[in-house]
DNA sequence: CCTACCGATCGGTAGG
DNA sequence: CCTACCGATCGGTAGG
């Protein structure tokens, strides 16, 4: 920690931090989701957790909400550059597209309070997804590489984005049962794991459950 | 309901049921997960709402807890019989099994209550779900269709727990999707146009995205 | 099943 | 960014 804040003046009292405030408490909003459950989120912890008292968030966030707002902007934002960077690693519009969904179940597990509260039934507000094709466009990426392997061939006709949301209720699911840890019970529970089970999954949603000819 | 508030303390209280409080706070608190969102669940309000005071419950529950794992047991019982009612419709085990993925996203759109308590990061002790075979092994019902339909050859071969848990996947995200309302932005908001989509979803991981030549 | 009460925490604001 | 304070709600228990 310390974040070497770039102190100017003052004294040197143990009056905590303070380059980044905003950026402590939202660090200190998610370890606090992580080790205690959504459940246990409150403006007070989080501040106690920064080293503030609970009136200084306000300075930051208007309420709650828009605290959760940030965590929730800042994930989709990690998630989409994650997807971006394992995509741009495969060749093939079906690799593509599996490491896509590879990489949302990663990110759920690694990051799993942004990816509660990004899909948590929090927010009273509209749910505020950055423009298409922006950074934190991650849906969009799903639909142009279903679109690309349709141009190429390699995908099946269909709307993209009805195949797209296919893809995003199988890495959607599997991501969701990994965080809430529904999953124990078959022995999945470590990263390596579930990025095994996440290129299966993706891959059998590319191939099909059914008995195939040439398969 | 019948607070008719302004009443004093009189004899003629309403007093209330008698018959069956441990069910009037079920509901109660199914009604106020989906009103107001889980985080608004507290006994205290649980007991307001089922009309008596905020000690009653501890009659019926030992906790907190307790009460949500009743939820989650009476989910995963209700959910069971619509998978297996629908299974029952259908002749081929393909068909079964996308009736079974069906059934899954129509109890999360029709028990929304339900659906996030027994799938939720809440309990801190084992899921306790039921046994094998029994009335609440939902996850049962679509090991044994795939396996029946391995049997028939209809469907390939691989680990049917496998297979089966990649179905589960596609419908616990497209289901978890439903119920937290990010899927408004397709258009989806009823429950025929989640059967719909259910149907699609399920028809598409049978079939595969992948361009196949006989289809 | 109720009344009465406990300690604790919460979101939020006043005012500096 | 802090101190001090507000009203409200919470889980839980004592005791009848």
């Amino acid at each position: 920690m310390a974040t070497r804040g770039t102190r100017k003046k003052t004294a040197d009292k143990p009056h905590y931090h303070h380059g980044d405030l905003r950026r402590a408490l939202l660090d200190a909003s998610l370890t606090l989701i992580s080790e205690e459950g959504f459940g246990a989120l409150s403006l007070r912890e989080v501040a106690r957790r920064a080293g503030v008292t609970h009136a200084a968030p306000y300075r930051h966030f208007a309420d709650k909400e828009a605290l959760l707002e940030a965590v929730a902007e800042e994930g989709f934002r990690v998630m989409t550059a994650r997807m971006k960077e394992r995509m741009a690693r495969e060749s093939t519009p079906n690799r593509r597209l599996m490491a896509c969904g590879v990489a949302y179940v990663l990110f759920a597990m690694e990051h799993p309070a942004h990816f509660r509260v990004m899909f948590g039934p929090h927010f009273t507000r509209p749910p505020k997804l950055g423009p298409p094709g922006g950074d934190t466009d991650a849906f969009g990426l799903l639909v142009d590489s279903i679109a690309e392997g349709q141009r190429t061939g390699e995908m099946r006709e269909g709307e993209p984005r009805m195949l797209a949301l296919t893809c995003w209720s199988l890495v959607h699911g599997l991501g969701s049962l990994l965080v809430d840890r529904k999953l124990e019970f078959s022995g999945v529970t470590t990263v390596p794991q579930a990025e095994a089970l996440a290129w299966e999954q993706t891959r059998l949603l590319i191939q099909g459950l059914e008995r195939t000819t040439g398969n």
